[in-house]
DNA sequence: TATATAAATGCGAATATTTTGCAAATATAT
DNA sequence: ATATATTTGCAAAATATTCGCATTTATATA
């Protein structure tokens, strides 16, 4: 339930924050912000979104992530989340389902940080554009 | 030799390019496009540098990465790269020298794919903000 | 359940990064 | 040395994202 998962966080439980993780779940794969508000039944102020999501994304609940296009995706996290392969030529996207060892404790032992989230992607030439 | 480091990879060399690494090698730590410019002896265009950039990042001459702070961050790229964790309340950022698995020739078999480079990021409360 | 405090939201506008088109200059290949 | 392809500067435009403030909504405590 979005309820719980965003009360488990410690954050405030909103209706806007539901809608918002229940879009992001029902669509399948990262969505931006204009998807996003497109994809909501309810509208939404654009800035509600933005703040909406930093906080749920700094909590570890949404997956944030960067294709070098100028805007921020966005992803559902469940228990898990994928990361994906960017073609720098056509602009073509695909998910992995790797793989990079997700248990960051030794970095945490020594850094001192508490690790909530993180970014990971592969960029390069697709087969067309090789 | 920065100018062969170009070549290398089948990009031309040009005395512009030759300064933005140079530039990006002299300084530790990651620089933004901001930063370049001041950091750059001669003066130069902010869409040259953003056009430089951009060629060399995705030859992996440079790496990109995202600190989710509205600019992008640029780094030199030898032999080696490495990774930060940045506190997603105060801001701080440090490096990592660890550590994921950089040999990425199954997922460019899966995926057919020529990676030419990636991001990894960590985020996270430092020890202060925790 | 009612009340006080804290946090989230909408609105409007501002900020500032990044991109683009075109002509001139420079690099590359033959 | 010449022709072709690429890069660069300039100036302007596009647009994602952020911010302040008043209002509404959620949370915690009695």
């Amino acid at each position: 339930m979005y309820r719980d998962i965003i009360k488990n966080k410690g954050l405030s439980v909103t209706e806007k924050r539901i809608s918002i993780l229940q879009t992001l779940d029902t669509n399948t794969g990262p969505m931006t912000i204009e998807m996003i508000k497109e994809g909501l039944g309810v509208s939404m102020d654009t800035s509600t979104i933005y703040r909406s999501l930093k906080k749920l994304v700094d909590h570890g609940v949404v997956y944030q992530t960067d294709f070098r296009d100028g805007v921020s995706y966005f992803e559902f996290q469940g228990d898990h989340h994928h990361h994906h392969i960017i073609c720098t030529q056509c602009k073509a996207r695909e998910s992995i389902d790797i793989c990079i060892d997700h248990d960051f404790s030794n970095i945490q032992m020594k850094t001192g940080y508490t690790i909530t989230n993180h970014i990971f992607e592969l960029f390069g030439l697709c087969e067309n554009c090789s």
